[in-house]
RNA sequence: GCGGGAGUAACUCAGUGGUAGAGUGCCAUCUUGACAAGGUGGAAGUCGGCGGUUCAAACCCGCCCUCCCGCACCA
């Protein structure tokens, strides 16, 4: 037989496979959701995060698109009409970015194009490079229903933008006002709160001043502030109503020193704290989001000394032109100089820098579009607290709630090109501003036709927040809406609960009338193994595509140089990955990242854990090829139907599985996918694999025309519903064997298509027959530890001698003989005479003993005498250790009154038990 | 300052009151006809520390130490 080529590879080979059954799934309009009025199938539906247009696909898409794609595809097989609707989002900043740096190379600013060009080369970008991450997302398998996608700038969300927009407008919730932003001085644009990370721990600097006081009066007051530069828009300063040492201050000014200003000194006891510094500060209300609501409070007047770049403008006097640091040193030289400076300490503080550009973000008066956020968030706060949507993990709910508690306006303007246009107009002849659905032709208020757009687009996340109603036709009430909306899950990352989730939530309460989904699933970050974020410049990126496919060390390597990597981030990535990666397959990542629990707030990655799931994939790959070789003429043997085997293996592997079927319904129901694959696994393995298959290997040999059939149908039962049970971890390989199982007549084309197993239909509880099994199990374990502990080669088969006053465990054990001499490699006696056994010594020469709950035997004339010891020694420890614990239990008089009855009752058996096996052991050793 | 999370085997992590688990790694051994990407056997943990509740604590409560993450404030 060794002989024959084998017809199906040792090894399974994802890399073609994979490819060639999601074309298949594809091409076959499996995937597809239906729209067809007759069908009358319960509906689920799932809103893909859409990925940014310029994304490439990295570690955190192929966790959610594993985690959605089983969701999807576990409810497809249990018979919903299933839709996961992908997209694509335009991603405002990154993307202009991508594309302005483009322009750069030649040279060229987007100044230099215009906007109309611009934009027109942003979309040229999008068409051909723009959705590569929708086919790197195939790769992975996502059943997604592609006949759907959608970009978050076509023609129909551009409607449902400006519907959105128009309607919040109309209804007060979204106005226009002058506030003080968060200006991005590198990329020139307002950022809302959430696009800004506070960086902590800086060591800065608390410069002391001081202002001379004016119209004659004598003296100074000394402010500190670790923004010297600020001083030239300082508009008041402030001191506490209550400080008895600044009385004399009471409706004073102070004279500015370098421009021509007086400063009046302002009582304000929200501002100032008497405890830190002088107690006197300094306010600036153009530029601190402090001082500015203190302007408002005492109607001062708003300085704005900065340039939309970053550098000082005409109120800065002669500092007019420089950049905002080199202004900083250059305001403290000439305080300096006035003989002003009153000292300086070392200062650590937080500074606001944007989350895209990474430059210090400037508090800014600008005047931007906002939309009014408490009426909003009231619902979306009541949507989760009534449980109308679920957070999982719970513990998120407190974060949610606490921001939504405490929202402040959102900030949706960005002074961009690239992106949703702001629908608003502005009449050259009246001012007037007119928001409108259509391009307006005149203005609302005057007629007059001289309009101008606003020319500002909306942050990207406005858009975003419409995704779960926008891409299935709203605002019109088309039918796939009414099918689909609300939807059921929203998976997501814990990091955008804020920027994407709670607004999707507002807005589809508000527009919908109804939650956009029931239940939010938040995922951790994936890190590197190390559990560092992985980053291009640490080069501990691990790029899904290079997983699924393989990739040589020296590719991983340039590419790590390519994406400008450190010296130490390539030598990392040398040191981890000297061989690079082998084709792992889209599979074996996707168990991977479902073997990760769900709670975990890190997924630290490791090609180690990898490579044990791709292991697992080729041990399916190899069992089933055993399988289909033993079943190769017997066409006859149908899948579908469970059999009513008489065998004890057969009897039991039904049990197990319907056991391990249990246990991935319940994992599947509670989002608990690491549960869910975990139990299929070590079905699969530990149980199917390790002990099934062995066994089988006896019965079909047997000859016994009854026990071969009943085995086959079993074999094949246990491996097709299995397959079918792994199918939505392991789309690819699952399809690849269950295409080449033997099937019942009316099967579907796809394993996708076929019905999910269920616990409940496919079997029964076989009790009896697995606590049977252990008996097999346990015997064969003693005799294999006795084979290894004693060197006995596996061609010398040994004898056995047994005996168990238990009559199950005796029946099972005679029932079971050929299986156990199979696996035992033994030859078994019934020893009737007990005696003989517990004084082994002198009937059995080098008679090695194993003792297994209500069975001893001995094995003669096999071993080595201080291996012997060696080894009933250490199980007498164990016994020792166990006894110990149970024995101390048991003589505690409050265990035995207060514990439940069967805890106390199995503590008994546990220690007889215990006590017996002791017992013999003793003997056993003093007999050697 | 407010809030959340984490600390369990060498590593990465499961484990919400009843005798400590997995994957990888390690040691030994086996090319037994599905699979060496494998089989078999084995070693390895004062469950961060201290106290409390309980018949019983990795798990519940309190305090402490270390690390991570949000939010707010920071003259």
């Amino acid at each position: 037989m060794s002989d024959e080529p084998d017809e199906i590879p040792k090894h399974y080979a994802p890399t073609e496979s994979e490819g060639r059954w999601y074309e298949f799934w594809e091409r076959s309009g499996f995937f597809e959701a239906s729209e067809d009025p007759d069908d009358r199938r319960e509906t689920y539906t799932l809103a893909i995060p859409p990925p940014n247009v310029t994304g490439s696909l990295h570690m955190g898409h192929a966790c959610r698109t594993t985690f959605e794609d089983v969701l999807c595809r576990h409810k497809r097989m249990q018979g919903y009409n299933t839709l996961w609707m992908p997209g694509i989002d335009h991603a405002g900043i990154a993307t202009q970015v991508v594309v302005e740096r483009q322009l750069k190379k030649e040279g060229l600013t987007r100044h230099d194009l215009g906007r109309k060009a611009f934009v027109e080369r942003v979309w040229q970008w999008k068409e051909q490079s723009g959705g590569r991450i929708l086919q790197q997302l195939r790769k992975m398998g996502a059943s997604c229903d592609w006949s759907r996608t959608k970009f978050t700038l076509d023609p129909d969300m551009v409607r449902a933008v400006r519907e959105s927009f128009v309607r919040l407008y109309e209804e007060g919730l979204i106005y226009r006002d002058t506030r003080l932003v968060n200006w991005d001085v590198e990329s020139r644009t307002v950022l809302s709160d959430l696009e800004v990370d506070q960086e902590e721990g800086v060591e800065g600097e608390l410069f002391d001043f001081a202002y001379p006081l004016a119209d004659g009066d004598d003296g100074e007051v000394v402010v500190s502030t670790t923004r010297p530069e600020t001083m030239l828009g300082d508009t008041a300063v402030a001191i506490h109503p209550d400080d008895e040492r600044y009385r004399h201050l009471h409706g004073k000014f102070v004279r500015h020193p370098f421009v021509d200003r007086l400063i009046p000194v302002i009582l304000d006891a929200e501002l100032v704290d008497p405890e830190f510094g002088t107690g006197v500060v300094k306010v600036t209300p153009a530029h601190d989001p402090n001082d500015f609501a203190t302007g408002k409070r005492h109607g001062l007047e708003e300085i704005n000394i900065l340039n939309l770049d970053g550098t000082l403008n005409e109120n800065a006097g002669r500092f007019q032109g420089l950049d905002r640091f080199t202004a900083r040193d250059a305001v403290k030289d000439e305080l300096s100089g006035l003989g002003l400076v009153r000292g300086s300490k070392k200062h650590t503080m937080t500074l606001p820098r944007s989350q895209r550009s990474g430059t210090i973000v400037e508090p800014l008066i600008s005047t931007q579009w906002f939309v009014k956020m408490r009426p909003l968030a009231e619902p979306a706060i009541a949507a989760v607290r009534e449980g109308r949507i679920q957070i999982l993990p719970e513990e998120w709910e407190k974060t949610y709630f606490h921001w939504l508690e405490n929202i402040q306006d959102w900030c949706i303007s960005r002074q961009l090109w690239w992106g949703h246009e702001v629908p608003a107009w502005y009449c050259g002849a009246c001012s007037e501003v007119t928001v409108s659905r259509e391009d307006p032709s005149e203005c609302k208020a005057c007629g007059s036709t001289e309009l101008r757009q606003d020319e500002d687009v909306l942050d990207t996340w406005f858009s975003s927040a419409l995704w779960p109603f926008s891409t299935l036709g709203w605002p019109e009430d088309t039918p796939a809406l009414q099918r689909f909306y609300p939807t059921q899950d929203m998976e997501t990352g814990y990091d955008i609960i804020f920027f994407w989730v709670a607004r999707m939530i507002m807005m589809g309460l508000h527009f919908m009338g109804e939650v956009p989904f029931t239940r939010v699933l938040l995922a951790g970050l994936v890190t590197d193994e190390r559990g560092e974020k992985m980053s291009k410049v640490k080069g501990n990126v691990i790029d899904p595509l290079d997983v699924i496919h393989g990739a040589t060390a020296d590719e991983l390597v340039a590419k790590a140089e390519n994406a400008g990597a450190s010296k130490a981030g390539i030598k990392y990535l040398k040191k981890t990955y000297p061989e690079g990666f082998v084709a792992y397959g889209a599979d074996a990542l996707r168990m991977t990242l479902l073997s990760y629990s769900p709670q975990s707030r890190r997924i630290a990655l490791s090609i180690k854990r990898i490579e044990g799931y791709r292991n697992f994939a080729n041990k399916l790959w190899n069992a089933s090829r055993y399988a289909l070789m033993k079943l190769s003429d017997s066409e006859a043997v149908a899948a579908q139907k469970c059999p009513r085997p008489n065998a004890l293996a057969n009897r039991w592997i039904l049990a197990r599985l319907f056991e391990a079927l249990d246990a991935a319904a319940t994992g599947l129901e509670a989002y608990r996918l690491d549960d869910a694959s975990g139990a299929l696994y070590h079905f699969l393995w530990d149980e199917f694999c390790d002990w099934y298959l062995e066994v089988s290997k006896t019965a079909l040999d047997s000859g016994d025309a009854a026990l071969v059939k009943e085995t086959e149908a079993t074999l094949v039962h246990t491996l097709e519903t299995v397959l079918r049970a792994l199918h939505p971890m392991m789309p690819h390989i699952t399809e690849e064997i269950w295409q080449r199982v033997p099937k019942w007549a009316d099967a579907p084309a796809s394993v996708m298509l076929a019905r999910y197993p269920s616990a409940l239909v496919d079997a029964k509880s076989d009790k009896d027959a697995v606590r049977d099994f252990e008996v097999v199990k346990a015997l064969v374990g003693s005799l294999r530890a006795i084979r290894a502990e004693h060197e006995i080669s596996w061609s010398r088969p040994i004898d056995v001698y047994w005996h168990t006053d238990d009559a199950v465990r005796r029946g099972v054990i005679q029932s079971e003989r050929a299986t156990l001499e199979a696996l035992g490699g033994c030859v078994l006696h019934f020893e009737p005479d007990s005696s003989r056994l517990d004084d082994a010594g002198k009937h059995f020469a080098n008679a090695a003993v194993f003792v297994n709950p209500g069975v001893r035997g001995v094995v003669p004339e096999v071993i080595d005498p201080e291996k012997e010891r060696e080894r009933l020694t250490r199980d007498l420890k164990k016994i020792d250790k166990e006894l110990g614990a149970v024995e101390k239990k048991l003589d505690n008089p409050s265990f035995v009154s207060r514990a439940p009855a069967e805890v106390v009752e199995k503590s008994k058996r546990d220690a007889s038990e215990l006590r017996a096996k002791r017992e013999q052991l003793e003997v056993a050793l003093s007999r050697l």
